[in-house]
DNA sequence: AGCACGCCGACT
DNA sequence: GTCGGCGTGCTC
């Protein structure tokens, strides 16, 4: 079984007694040292610091000075000081003249060894330096010193000299919860500051330091308890039946089955075992939804984790986290390296999400981790999904996950009426991307007062442009990819490595004037169409390059859900998270655009992505919805699968389609990143790749064009994608290469992603 | 990752 | 003559 196949690869040697537990300064006394051995003996630890370092450094530790593995401690690195953990095992020799001391050792929990082994086993599977996984930990550097106290006050027992009114209700108050700040308790009150600070230098109230307020109110399990379906209690009960140790499920329901209800009861158990919680959200800064709903069943929203919390909200959760104060965490991938003091649950949320796979610098997939994190840390993890992807499908059916199914009988009868438009039969007119049969839908629907949702995973205008004259066609001087016509903006992009110039009028090539042409759509285009077609039809464009950022995007779906809008045309965000009551029609412009990019997940994301966009559908007036969709390709298994709404069929094709291809999670994916100058460059790289191979696994090289994937952003940057059919994993065949081929350091930088799930 | 050192091009 | 580009090497 799956948990005894996570070996620690690096370092080993725990001294049992190290994590033994914590006394309340946060560090145990260490071996005390006879005083006669003080003299000579001077003692070292590994410290892991930020810093691509292979091995932790060791540093030597002040008399008097205690540390244990975890420890959290300030190390002087070259000329400046460092935030690095005391790590496990023992020091390397060093030459005794490097040897440093640790400058302090912060006032702050350590970090627990399933964390530290959970580092390591990041490190090794990625193949990332572990003092790299350490930084992803360490983020939050003011929040290693304990949080400042605030100044409070409380009675001192003195009765006011004069009782005014204003006094009266201060005393009251005060009756009630024995210490306020200054501010909070005349708020209380209802007086204004002036009657506290009388009464505080009549010495009826005294001043005291306090721990300041938590970031989030703890979650209360019995506050608003949901009433579940039989259905979906059934799913609660086998979540909380799998116990507190480790186990893995794939909670699969379809849309509007009431996951998330059902997961919040496996939330609620792990609380009232005093066990923290943490869910994993793709994109989290879209989903204020779900932190209601999170709200409404605990009485308390779990504390938000993701790139856009500032960083002094990120250094206080970080510091309550590690102390235990906030008990659940609602986060983006990287909350996976936050320092939890007693996690017992992880939900993966859409688990199928592409969002949880980090490609930049440390390539992890945060929903394989999640389940590393709880063999780890021996507690469960549950993942969530409608379409839940091929490789947790795959683990649930060999038995190495849990499978529970939501069937939801009340949600199939809400299921949009979905159907396919035949491009063959039913073309748009020239110039126009919308089939007529589309159109005539949308026709109806916004005379019904409903609103219709156009979905077309493509920013911009067009993604190419070219000279009807001498045939020239605009592309990026550094990707050799189309540049993509934004008209709003009055730009060609380059959607790789963001390169743009403004649109021009004349042909760089023949300098002919206005005979550009733009070829195929993009959502803007769509949203001019529209326009054109329904002039009276409030019609809005959603694309995240628009300006305003997530908030912006906030409002205008609010504004959508509240019926201000009778078109919306959107790229793939629109599928995510919101639900729009009032929509009754979603149409899919290109639904086949997925399925050629060479992706050998193609089929399986435009299934994903189709099922997502068309489930944003509500159920308005007791009709059901339409899911219209316009395929050049409706023979196309995804397409019959969207068509049928047989996705059960759909994945067992699918499965049978990577066991044959040797695709994972049968076989195995791994790519190379290099940064080179030149195509040349990276061809010459792989040549010595492919020699240091001690088997034969196909080194290809990619460019930007060829592998259109956000990890190719930036110039010159090219992707050796090594496949490996057998089951030997691609991670022994790297390490072996890469040790045997010479480490390139300046022209040719290299980073490593392993695919999903091959660690199984 | 940062940071310093070191060696070749365009300029106050 | 310098200022400064980034290639290279190092940090216990």
């Amino acid at each position: 079984m799956f948990p005894r196949r996570l070996p620690i690869p690096t370092l080993r040697g725990q001294s049992a007694r190290t994590d033994s537990p914590r006394p309340c300064r946060h560090a145990s006394p260490g071996a005390v040292l006879h005083p006669v051995d003080q003299l000579f003996a001077i003692r070292t630890v590994p410290v892991l610091v930020p810093l691509p370092a292979e091995r932790p450094y060791s540093y030597a530790v002040p008399e008097g000075m205690a540390v244990v593995p975890g420890s959290i401690v300030q190390v002087p690195l070259g000329p400046r000081q460092v935030a690095g953990v005391v790590w496990d095992g023992e020091t390397d020799a060093v030459d005794p003249k490097k040897l440093r001391l640790i400058t302090k050792v912060f006032d702050c929990p350590p970090l627990d060894r399933a964390m530290r082994r959970f580092i390591d086993w990041v490190a090794d599977y990625t193949l990332s330096p572990p003092g790299l996984v350490v930084r992803m930990a360490l983020r939050a550097p003011a929040a290693f010193d304990p949080e400042a106290l605030i100044e409070g006050i409380e009675a001192t027992g003195v009765a006011p000299e004069r009782l005014t009114d204003a006094r009266r209700r201060v005393m009251e108050a005060a009756a009630e919860t024995p210490t306020w700040t200054r501010s909070g308790l005349a708020h209380a009150a209802g007086v204004t500051p002036s009657v506290v600070d009388g009464l505080l230098k009549q010495g009826v109230f005294q001043t005291l330091r306090l721990s300041p307020p938590p970031a989030v109110a703890l979650p209360d399990t019995a506050y608003g308890r949901a009433e579940l379906s039989p259905d979906q209690a059934a799913a609660a009960e086998a979540l909380v039946a799998k116990g507190d140790g480790f186990s893995t499920t794939l909670l699969e329901g379809v849309t509007g089955s009431g996951k998330t209800e059902v997961y919040f009861e496996a939330v609620a158990a792990a609380l009232d075992k005093g066990k923290q919680v943490l869910i994993l959200l793709p994109e989290i800064a879209l989903t204020q939804s779900f932190i209601d709903r999170f709200h409404a069943r605990f009485g308390a929203p779990p504390a938000e984790w993701h790139s856009d919390v500032p960083p002094r909200r990120r250094e206080q959760i970080w510091r309550q986290l590690a102390e235990g104060r906030i008990r659940v965490v609602a986060g983006a991938r990287s909350a996976l390296f936050l320092p939890f003091q007693d996690l017992g649950l992880v939900v993966v949320d859409e688990e199928h999400d592409p969002a949880y796979k980090q490609e930049d610098r440390i390539f992890y997939h945060a929903r394989d981790m999640a389940v590393v994190r709880g063999s780890l840390g021996g507690f469960p993890v549950i993942l969530a999904s409608a379409t839940p992807s091929v490789e947790s499908r795959v683990n649930a059916a060999d038995g190495r996950y849990g499978h529970v199914k939501l069937a939801g009988r009340f949600a199939e009868a809400a299921l949009p009426d979905l159907s396919l438009v035949d491009m063959r039969l039913a073309p748009p007119a020239r110039g126009r991307f919308v089939s007529p049969v589309l159109s005539a839908a949308i026709g109806e629907t916004v005379a019904r007062g409903e609103q219709a949702l156009l979905f077309l995973n493509r920013r911009g205008y067009a993604p190419l442009t070219l000279c009807r004259v001498c045939g020239h066609r605009f592309q990026c001087p550094d990707c050799s990819t189309w540049l993509v016509d934004h008209r709003l903006r009055g730009q060609l992009q380059c959607h790789h490595c963001g390169f743009a110039v403004p649109r021009p009028e004349a042909c760089p090539e023949c300098g002919t004037l206005d005979h550009l042409v733009a070829c195929g759509p993009g959502v803007e285009r769509i949203a001019e169409e529209m326009l054109a077609t329904f002039p009276e039809a409030r019609t809005i464009l959603l694309s995240s390059d628009l300006p305003g950022g997530a908030r912006r995007l906030r409002r205008e779906l609010d504004a959508i859900a509240e019926g201000e809008a009778d078109i919306v045309i959107g790229t793939q965000l629109v599928a995510k998270g919101h639900h729009f009551p009032l929509m009754t029609l979603v149409g899919a412009i290109d639904a086949d655009l997925g399925l050629a990019n060479g992706d050998p997940r193609a089929a399986e994301r435009t299934f994903q992505l189709l099922h997502q966009v068309t489930g944003r559908a509500g159920r308005s007036g007791g009709r059901k919805s339409r899911g219209m969709i316009q395929t050049w390709q409706p023979e196309h298994a995804v397409m019959r699968a969207i068509a049928s709404g047989d996705a059960a069929r759909f994945y067992e094709r699918e499965i049978t389609e990577r066991g044959r291809a040797g695709l994972p999670p049968f076989g195995r994916l791994a790519s190379v990143i290099v940064s080179a100058n030149s195509r040349r460059e990276a061809e010459e790289y792989a040549r010595l790749l492919r020699r240091a191979a001690p088997e034969d696994p196909s080194i290809e090289v990619l460019g930007p064009a060829e592998a259109p994937l956000a990890v190719l952003r930036g110039r010159h940057r090219f992707r050796l994608l090594v496949h490996s059919p057998s089951r030997a994993p691609v991670q022994g065949f790297l390490r072996a290469t890469i040790a045997a081929a010479p480490r390139p350091r300046g022209s040719v930088q290299m980073q490593i992603d392993v695919d999903p799930q091959s660690f199984l």
